[in-house]
RNA sequence: GGUCCCAUCGUCCAGCGGUCCAGGACACCGCCCUUUCAAGGCGGCGACACGGGUUCGAACCCCGUUGGGACCGCCA
């Protein structure tokens, strides 16, 4: 396996809901799979759920993966030779397979739907790519509660095919080399490969991924928060992190390495490295990975990320050059561990209104004010509003305080606040030196303090 | 209840019979740096679920127990 060159594997979410980070998990592991392999990923529609299917989910699935980097080869909206693409298409490969079972007589009518009958003992193996080999008694494949033999549908009472039969029809015509999937599946699996022996065809390879669960230990679900992948963009979180976040969930490239990017992860990707113990979803975790590809990001892609923030809090950052504003978000260096925060920590630079109505210096008293007022008279009279290099600045600063018998302290803070609003900052002396003496002194001056 | 799966720090991963009194990362706690907060540096806390085997030797292999999970729809 693996380097036959050959490999097809395929993506196969149903259109009723937008892509979820379980299915934005195995979207990814199969993306990865073919891209290590030179292979072929393939997306399908499973639309054999009429009531529940809608086009504009469908739109959404894509919309996440493409957000998320996982291009596909061959799908609905691009084609290919193992079309079609959507179930709801391939209605006669499902009647004529089923009609070829009833033929055998591994099938029977019942009133509009036709039901596979379970064979009795009949031994299955399947032997999955991560999980190992799992035995299982065909009559154990399909059972009723009480543990009797329960027949599997195969199309329903509406003429639509059942998931277990759609997909080893659409996986044998689409020639699939290897099926990756969830772990809850891995219970229909068997059902599946009885199928496949009845229809006289070769299963693909299995490969079942461990689920990935809430914090309470449990299958991950809307009440653990965020479930679609854009819920993640809104909140800040960069594609490339949630990408190396979600691949870090049951596996590893080796290497205490574990910040990394796409093409990394693809070369390096093994299914037979993949976990098999289910993975806690731990938020911690994401914010760190998304802060250190903040960090790692180009200026101009970091202001690209942050610019849709700023406009959110109804600032205008096209009014300052770019180069004005990737600067500042180098000078916030590590402060933020989303896109969201670094906006919203960064205001002050965009406009001068959001500090003035956060921060009124009130706090200052008289004597301090005077104080203030001396120091900044100073430091103007010795650079003018032109020259403000952070060092020259600080330098002067320290001097002054030292002469006039001030801490650095007690200036920097208030100057911090008038300048950001916000007692929290990068260095005074670069933020002032980045702002510019003239918007400092509008700044300091809304404040009497010069 | 039945079937199947899983089992290393709180969490994510290393480990695939000896080099492990178990390694890295996140989180947490100290210290350093320092005009604030991050970032960064240094250090600390912290796990092989339990019991039997097999073996000269087990976190790694086998069995059992316990715990957890998934599935048991004419949903996918």
């Amino acid at each position: 396996m693996g380097t036959d060159g050959n490999v097809r594997v395929r993506f196969a979410p149903s259109p009723t809901g937008a892509l979820h980070i379980g299915g934005a998990h195995t979207a990814l592991f199969n993306w990865l799979w073919a891209r290590h392999t030179g292979g072929s990923f393939i997306l399908r529609i499973e639309d054999t759920d009429r009531e529940r299917s809608t086009a504009e989910y469908e739109r959404t699935i894509m919309d996440g993966m493409r957000w998320l980097g996982l291009d596909w080869d061959e799908g609905p909206d691009k084609g290919g030779n193992h079309g079609p693409y959507r179930q709801s298409e391939r209605m006669d490969g499902y009647r004529n397979a089923s009609e070829l079972l009833i033929e055998s007589g591994r099938a029977y009518r019942d009133g509009e739907a036709i039901i596979f009958r379970v064979p009795e003992g009949e031994k299955i193996l399947l032997d999955d790519a991560i999980y190992g080999e799992i035995n299982v008694a065909s009559e154990k494949a399909s059972m009723n509660q009480d543990g009797s033999i329960k027949d599997i549908v195969l199309i329903k009472s509406d003429g639509m095919p059942t998931y277990n039969f759609a997909v080893v029809v659409d996986d044998h015509f689409m020639d699939i080399t290897c099926v990756i999937r969830g772990e809850d599946h891995i219970a229909n699996t068997p059902k599946q490969i009885l199928i496949y022996r009845a229809l006289g065809w070769e299963p693909p390879q299995f490969a079942h991924l461990p689920m990935i669960l809430g914090g309470d230990k449990k299958k991950l679900s809307k009440r653990h928060g965020a479930t679609s992948v854009f819920e993640y963009n809104d909140m800040g979180y960069l594609p490339d992190a949630v990408f190396n976040f979600l691949a870090l969930l049951g596996w590893t490239p080796g290497g205490d390495v574990e910040i990394f990017d796409r093409e990394l992860a693809a070369r390096s990707f093994e299914l037979s490295k993949v976990t098999k113990k289910p993975a806690v979803f731990d938020m911690d975790k994401l914010n760190y990975v998304n802060q250190e590809h903040l960090k790692a990001m180009s200026p101009e892609a970091r202001r690209n990320a942050v610019e849709p923030f700023w406009r959110e809090l109804g600032l205008h950052p096209e009014k300052h050059p770019e180069k004005f504003i990737e600067d500042a978000l180098t000078l916030m260096g590590g402060r933020g561990k989303t896109t969201r925060e670094l906006a919203e920590y960064s205001d002050y630079f965009i406009d001068f209104e959001p500090v003035k109505s956060r921060y009124d210096a009130s706090e200052i008293t008289p004597p301090h004010r005077e104080v203030l007022r001396k120091f900044f008279c100073a430091i103007y009279d010795r650079f003018g509003d032109r020259d403000w290099e952070p060092a020259r600045l600080e330098e002067f600063a320290r001097d002054w305080c030292e002469k006039n018998n001030a801490s650095l302290k007690e200036i920097a803070m208030p100057m911090r606040l008038a300048l950001s609003g916000r007692k929290v900052s990068p260095g005074v002396f670069e933020m002032a030196s980045l702002m510019g003496g003239e918007e400092c002194k509008i700044r300091l001056s809304n404040y009497q303090f010069i």
